[in-house]
DNA sequence: TCTAATATATATCAATTATGTTAATTAACA
DNA sequence: TGTTAATTAACATAATTGATATATATTAGA
């Protein structure tokens, strides 16, 4: 029953889903994500899985963290990182069906 | 039975993916993107169903060309773009399955 | 407590790319 | 030639990126 949808609703649907495509927009952002699916994990386990400068990561990880798709949590020296909410993992798991062959080492192919 | 994904395998894949992302990553593409799976439009259509300027929509529409997402055909005086394969539809669709109401004027509601 | 080490975050800088605005250009055709 | 349709160019500004340097936070050890 879905009401017809005026320009302007797409074009506000348009920009939110835009901008968190933009996030992603980059591989090691894309990265990161995936990566995330899977659980919490800290700066440096992220550091070694995605084989990227730690100061870059750490400037993705701000640039998701500002767009709250993540969270943070500092257990002593280490600071997890953990998907905010579902939309991510929604997001990854669209793509992965849309593109075949999973980035995340799970089996399921679907 | 995936074999286990190495990472640079990974890379590259990331690569591809978010290189599609980028080019969503901007609100008057991602509606362009939207308006061809509902089939074939020129862009004056396009123009007026987006309203957006003629020149972005020609600029956008060049990007969706040159990352050959989407082709064009030119009748008279009018030129008629469609999408080149499947991709950007089956991204779409993931893109909404993720999202839940669909962009499109489409009635399923998932 | 002072210092060092580790983990993470922020800042700086240069190079590139993206964006909006507007103007000029090409293409097809009456 | 004039008109409509579409593309490209030109420009200013802003955002993104990679490389690198510096700063902060937390804990361990002398």
């Amino acid at each position: 029953m879905s009401k017809p949808l005026r320009i302007v609703d797409l074009k506000q649907r348009a920009e939110e889903v835009s901008g968190l495509l933009k996030i992603l927009s980059h591989p090691n952002r894309l990265l990161i994500a995936c990566a995330l699916t899977e659980g919490e994990k800290n700066v440096s386990v992220l550091e070694t899985e995605i084989d990227v400068p730690q100061p870059h990561l750490s400037r993705d990880l701000g640039r998701l963290r500002d767009a709250g798709l993540v969270k943070a949590r500092r257990e002593s020296k280490n600071v997890h990182y953990s998907l905010a909410d579902d939309r991510l993992s929604n997001l990854i798991d669209a793509l992965c069906n849309a593109f075949g062959p999973k980035p995340k080492t799970n089996s399921r192919v679907r």
